[in-house]
DNA sequence: TCTGGGGTCCTAGGACCC
DNA sequence: TCTGGGGTCCTAGGACCC
């Protein structure tokens, strides 16, 4: 670590909805929301009225009843994020990206060219109002946490940089739900014993943050909020899994609509594999009931696989066991698809052996006949696009899933 | 009549190995 | 009147982050 605030956390503001105000001046100052069934993002305007951001919208409706909900424009989302991140950039090669519209810098290297730490925070902010036309905010402090942290609080369109000689003064008084880790379960735990304040929580001032939740909560939330400062920054790793999900209200889980459902998360999840040259050996699948509760199960191969008609199968097989433990419930709200244990795979492998309880229909392509199938539907989606073939899902379009392009927008890097 | 979708990490028990 | 100790993998669940 240095001895300055060299690490820069810089934050775009409610992103998806400054995005909108960008491209349409007449949303500008209005209580606006991203999304429909679901609020994504809620402009400072909204949010003012207690809307934000994973509320559902009948909800945000009854908070903020002149809020206006607005189409997303999710390419221009990526462009814009794009050249956000390229601004960055020129400061250090030290960026990075955790998210679509997220990054830490490590300026350490830059100060002697661009000044210190607050004055680059200060022209990254500039340049992103003025040259794109969108505010964020950035922290700047000694380690990332602390300048995640100080992001934070510089919301909305703010600049916070964090002496290294008082962080324990700027700590103290600000509420826990800050700390990274500590979410909505272990903030209402800790509200329980009479802690609200990360200076409540940290009951010896010599004690280091990392020790104390360590010692409060378990060595797990502690290991995670240190977990942060561990890494340097550094390029974005690659994904560990890949994963799909479709949320579809209840449903009754017949064999047609486990089928349909899972057929096309299985595209989308193994033709993204193929894509990048992956396949993996651990299939998980999770269904959701009615009251939120959920179960997984899974499975891991001898031979990694990336086969959209085999991981259909697999997560059939998967599916229905999940249900026979489970038959009390008689609905599920949602199904999802997750490949883990990733590996390269450059070339072509033969088929992996079916577990012997996999579904398997009378006609269905075989061996080397189920890759002919997936490389012709990928060849004809590298020429006309993704929508070009494949899993006409009748249930998902007509249940309202979410747009593939918003779907684009959180995928990790394979 | 609970709230989307893409991810990461931690824990804990059991199987299995040496 | 039973059996140590360490390590790894698999599976299921859960919290969290963006």
């Amino acid at each position: 670590m240095g001895d300055g605030p060299t690490i820069l956390h810089a934050d775009l503001d409610a992103f998806y909805a400054s995005v909108e105000q960008l491209l349409d001046p007449a949303l500008r100052g209005r209580a606006i929301a991203v999304g429909g069934g679901v609020v994504l993002a809620a402009s400072y305007e909204a949010r003012v009225h207690g809307v934000s951001g994973g509320m559902s919208g009948w909800r945000a409706r009854q908070l903020c009843p002149d809020l206006l909900f607005v189409g997303g424009h999710f390419s221009e989302y990526q462009r814009l994020a794009d050249e956000v991140m390229a601004v960055l950039g020129d400061f250090t090669p030290l960026v990075q990206r955790m998210s679509i519209d997220e990054a830490f810098l490590d300026v350490s290297g830059s100060t002697h060219l661009f000044g210190a730490p607050q004055v680059i925070g200060a022209e990254i902010r500039r340049r992103v109002r003025e040259e794109i036309g969108l505010p964020v905010s950035v922290g700047a402090a000694r380690t990332k946490h602390l300048a995640k942290i100080a992001s934070q609080v510089a919301k909305p369109d703010g600049l916070v940089v964090v002496d290294p000689a008082h962080e324990l003064e700027f700590l103290h008084p600000l509420p826990v739900g800050l700390v990274w880790g500590i979410g909505p379960v272990t903030k209402q735990r800790l509200a329980d014993r009479g802690i609200h304040t990360i200076g409540e929580l940290a009951a010896s001032p010599s004690e280091s943050l990392e020790q104390f939740l360590g010692r409060a909560l378990g060595s797990k939330v502690g290991a995670l909020a240190a977990n942060i400062d561990h890494r340097r920054v550094q390029a974005s790793e690659r994904a560990g899994s890949v994963g799909a999900q479709s949320a579809f209200g209840r449903a009754l889980p017949t064999p047609e609509l486990l089928r349909e459902v899972l057929g096309h998360l299985a595209d989308r999840v193994a033709g993204r594999l193929r894509a990048r040259q992956r396949a993996g050996h651990t299939v998980t699948v999770r269904l959701r009931f009615p009251g939120m509760k959920s179960v997984t199960r899974s499975i891991t191969l001898p031979a990694p696989l990336a086969t959209t008609l085999t991981l259909t199968e697999i997560a059939e097989m998967l599916a229905l066991r999940a249900l026979a433990e489970n038959a009390d419930q008689r609905q599920i709200t949602l199904l999802a698809i997750s490949v883990s244990k990733l590996i390269d795979q450059p070339v072509l492998q033969l088929e992996i052996p079916i577990p012997p309880d996999t579904p398997v229909r009378p006609g269905s392509p075989a061996g080397a006949a189920r890759w002919a199938v997936d490389h012709s539907m990928d060849a004809v989606r590298r020429k006309f696009g993704r929508g070009s073939v494949g899993y006409a899902s009748v249930a998902l379009s007509a249940r309202g899933s979410v747009p593939d392009e918003f779907r684009e927008l959180a995928e990790h890097e394979l």
